[in-house]
RNA sequence: GGGCGAGUGGCGGAAUUGGUAUACGCGACGGACUUAAAAUCCGUUGCCUGAAUAAGGCUUGAGGGUUCGAGUCCCUCCUCGCCCACCA
């Protein structure tokens, strides 16, 4: 008998599939069609580690069921190639990005099939390359016809030693990350210029349409959030005692606590701040406008990951200036501080100290009036709380006034609505989601597709000049003025302008590479289209993705997918609005311990060595199925993979044990059994898969066969019963482990692949037996298990539990007050 | 601080609408085969009392409740993980 061999076997199986194509996807089919996918891979130079191994298992096994049900089954494989990690590995390598991707790519193609994944090769993509950017540049002419792309000058932070922008991480007590001596200068903010797709004109339709999606919850969840809808009213209050007539506009989610405002605080951003500081404004009274000066100029100067900083002592300044709060005519002190943002609202906040923390903090600090005003029926806010016990430590009087009976949600509707009517206040809904910034100065990506002309000034690449291909550089580091390389590709950079004629020069920005991975699974409908982005028919066929996973990004990429499908929509290109119909957030593999794997640590797992060591792919990807829930978090074991690996063992010997034996026929007794383990695991393991449980559909095989074990004991023979019962366990396996269920159909007899349309049906005939087992409850503890024929009827079942000696033992002398009887499962009697 | 999720054997984890808790796998132990080991195969394996494969009791983070019956439903609390966070 030869002996199951992954290393021998699961090379041959790859080399076939690549000769047959049978997973190459025919898209003009007439089958149902079926799309099942990952989120694509960034080749990183490093090679595919077992996060990788356990995402794209996941979408292959589910391309796979599909396929072996008949369905028309794509399983598509794609390259997001641009970026900044694969920019600084090729600095570090020496080498361009261009060749470095070209020996990274092809290495990462045997991986693939090592781990015997069903790409479709033919309709493989990559975002680098000239024929796929072009069509990521004309996204961004699409978007600016139809008004939805702009540039902005923004504040970003300047380094002058580094001569570039950095990051609010890149930022620390106010110095550059790589200029932090006591030497080195303050980092400035700068103004940059940058490019944005106003995906916020599409903020009310994503948020609307998410709750329709079948998605993981906390995906949805966290899109939610991250959009983060707020329906508030802006506030006018006018200025009593300025040189000049003037208000302030604050904006609030909580009008009906209003009664409790005793103070104004203005972000060091705000324009009254900005006046206050230059002198155009000022107190009637007089304000101490160089204290205000220095305040902002401080605050200013914090990073905001240090101005952000929970529970930091509240700092602030006086401006001098009092606000009417119309609703009870008091006057409000306004005040300059760090802690109000400039970005959300208005940038300027009424304090309510009685029933907001941070206000009350700020109180605290500048002694300033705390009142209660409502209390709300279910209790209030953990603030509050903290406030009055620190107030009762303080010693401070509470103002408590009740402002109605209303909860507090009905209370701040009325408030808004009596704010309205008298004109004080503006109902405003606002968003935490800002425009998505898609400039970047970096070498590595798709140009911007515009030219700034002197004379026109900007304009838009025409669609024939498409692509404006990345020019191949010596050298692609930033340019340090803030520019990317390409600043100085002077070939490159001028044109003549596409409207004039005249002298102009290319936009140096390239494109943020969450662009390119926005729209890439509607290109590989249509990968090598020259003419189009794609074609509107096929996609409108395919669309939308039956099935996407992944174990990161649950907002950023997943929302700009969802708008770029939304703009396709809207500008007739497909038909769904929403790109992926079902998404799973599946969990990530971690150490034994726990922690995350690390390649400073070394205990990463490398899933190619794990293969080659001779448990070969199908045991890997069945174990990493089987370890947990596929959103749950697993921990890599390292005697999981020998243990799947048995299993297939034991798999592979019963078949060879069958094709040696002799021709026969099995008992009658054995051959229901066959056919009611198989069939009920059939059953299970279709539903599983369908439900993304796969670490059960494999137990189920793994029951079953066990099963099989069992009966061959009893009788084993070559039979048209026991041909199936193996075929149904092979064709089960194949989604989980396709290369050794390839063999194993040959062996079985069969001449071409398990792989397609080979799925079994169950027969609900076969699950059900003659007799059923009863638990037997006194009192509702266990007390016997009982064998009754399947159509008896309750007083039979009673009759019969009641006749058992160990029930009798603790019914007798008692009397059954009450007997509940579950068919086909329990009889409970109630005595006393 | 807010939101979400999870706590079940030595370990990863099962458990349809409330109905035999611990499926399946790992590990451990015993046995077969072998000169020996590995591999393979067979058996045992929640905990406690017990000589026991007799019998009984206990058990799903803690405590209460509903029910004939609770891992599952309700209340209170504890622990861990993830995401968001001075967002007004």
């Amino acid at each position: 008998m030869t002996r199951y061999n992954p290393k021998e076997i699961e090379p041959k199986w790859q080399r076939i599939w690549d000769e047959t194509n049978v997973y190459t996807a025919n898209l003009q089919s007439d089958k149902p069609k079926y799309i099942a996918m990952s989120m694509f891979n960034y080749p990183s130079g490093a090679g595919i580690h077992i996060g990788h191994a356990m995402n794209y298992t996941i979408s292959d096994v589910k391309a796979r069921f599909k396929r072996q049900q008949g369905y028309e089954s794509y399983h598509p494989v794609g390259w997001d190639a641009f970026g900044l990690p694969a920019e600084n590995y090729a600095i570090k390598a020496g080498v361009s990005p261009q060749e470095s991707m070209a020996t990274i790519i092809p290495g990462y193609h045997r991986q693939y099939k090592a781990m015997g994944w069903s790409n479709d090769w033919e309709k493989e993509i990559a975002t680098h390359v000239p024929e796929y950017y072009k069509w990521t540049q004309w996204i961004f002419s699409q978007m600016y016809r139809n008004g939805l792309a702009y540039q902005d000058a923004r504040m970003q932070w300047w380094c002058d030693k580094c001569q570039t922008v950095l990051a609010n991480e890149q930022v620390i007590d106010g110095k550059c990350w790589r200029h932090d001596g006591p030497d080195d200068p303050m980092v400035e903010k700068k103004e940059v210029k940058q490019w944005f797709f106003k995906i916020t004109e599409y903020a009310d339709e994503l948020l609307e349409a998410v709750e329709g999606l079948d998605w993981t919850e906390s995906v949805k969840l966290a899109q939610k959030n991250w959009i983060g809808k707020k329906s508030g009213i802006e506030i006018s209050y006018e200025i009593d005692n300025a040189n000049q007539k003037c208000n302030v506009i604050c904006f609030t989610t909580r009008p009906d606590t209003n009664f409790g405002a005793t103070f104004i605080v203005l972000s060091p951003e705000h324009s009254l701040a900005e006046h206050l500081a230059n002198g155009e404004l000022a107190a009637n009274e007089g304000s101490d406008t160089d204290a205000i000066k220095e305040y902002i100029r401080q605050a200013t100067a914090k990073s905001e990951v240090e101005r952000q900083q929970e529970g930091r002592k509240k700092t602030g300044v006086f401006t001098g200036l009092y606000a009417v709060n119309q609703l009870n005519q008091k006057r409000l002190p306004i005040y300059i501080a760090d802690f109000v943002l400039a970005g959300f609202g208005t940038g300027a906040v009424v304090g309510v100290p009685g029933h907001d923390l941070r206000d009350f903090e700020f109180a605290q600090v500048f002694d300033l009036p705390i009142e209660r005003v409502v209390i709300g029926k279910d209790g209030d806010t953990s603030a509050i709380t903290k406030a009055e016990q620190v107030q009762e430590e303080s010693g401070k009087m509470i103002n408590s006034e009740f402002l109605n009976d209303l909860d507090i949600h009905d209370a701040t509707k009325e408030i808004m609505n009596h704010l309205e009517a008298e004109g004080w206040g503006k109902k405003v809904v606002t968003y935490r989601m800002r425009d998505w910034s898609v400039s970047r100065q970096r070498y590595w990506g798709a140009p911007i597709p515009i030219v700034n002309c002197e004379k026109c000034g900007q304009v838009l690449v025409p669609d024939e000049g498409l692509p404006v291909l990345l020019p191949e550089l010596e050298d692609f580091k930033p340019s340090g003025d803030g520019r990317s390389a390409l600043a100085r590709a002077k070939d490159w950079l001028a044109v003549d302008c596409p409207e004039c004629g005249g002298k102009a020069e290319r936009e140096t920005d390239t494109l943020d590479t969450y662009i390119c991975s926005s729209w890439y699974m509607y290109r590989y409908f249509d990968p090598h289209n020259q003419e189009k982005i794609f074609d509107s028919e096929i996609v409108k066929k395919w669309e939308p993705i039956d099935f996407y996973n992944g174990a990161d990004h649950a907002t950023a990429h997943l929302l700009y997918a969802r708008f770029i499908a939304r703009f396709f929509n809207k500008i007739g290109l497909i038909s769904e609005p929403e790109p992926f119909k079902q998404f799973l957030f599946n969990g990530k593999v971690t150490a034994k311990d726990g922690t995350m794997f690390s390649k400073s640590k070394g205990n990463g797992v490398d899933p190619l060595e794990v293969i080659e060591s001779g448990y070969g792919a199908d045991a890997l990807r069945t174990y990493l199925m089987f370890a947990a829930p596929l959103e749950m978090w697993a921990r890599w074991d390292p005697q999981g993979v020998p243990g799947t690996y048995r299993f297939l063992n034991r798999l592979w010997n019963i078949i060879y044990a069958y094709t040696e034996t002799e021709k026969g026929a099995s008992t009658q007794e054995v051959e229901a059994s066959l056919l009611a383990a198989t069939h009920k695991m059939v059953k299970k393991v279709t539903r599983d898969i369908e439900e993304n449980r796969y670490n059960t559909a494999i137990a189920a095989i793994m029951e079953c066969l066990n099963e099989l074990y069992k009966l061959k004991a009893k009788s084993f023979n070559k039979s048209e019963t026991w041909q199936q019962a193996l075929e149904r366990i092979v064709a089960s396996v194949a989604p989980f482990a396709p290369h050794i269920a390839d063999e194993l159909w040959l062996r079985l007899g069969h001449s071409s692949s398990v792989h397609r349309d080979t799925w079994p049906k169950w027969d609900e005939k076969y699950l059900v037996s003659d007799t059923v087992n009863i638990v037997v409850q006194v009192n509702g503890k266990v007390r016997a298990n009982i064998s009754v024929p399947t159509d008896a009827d309750q007083s039979a079942v009673e009759a019969a539990a009641e006749a058992d000696p160990k029930v009798q033992e603790y019914t007798q002398q008692k009397e059954v007050h009450k007997t509940i009887y579950i068919p086909q499962k329990l009889i409970n009697f109630v005595v006393g």
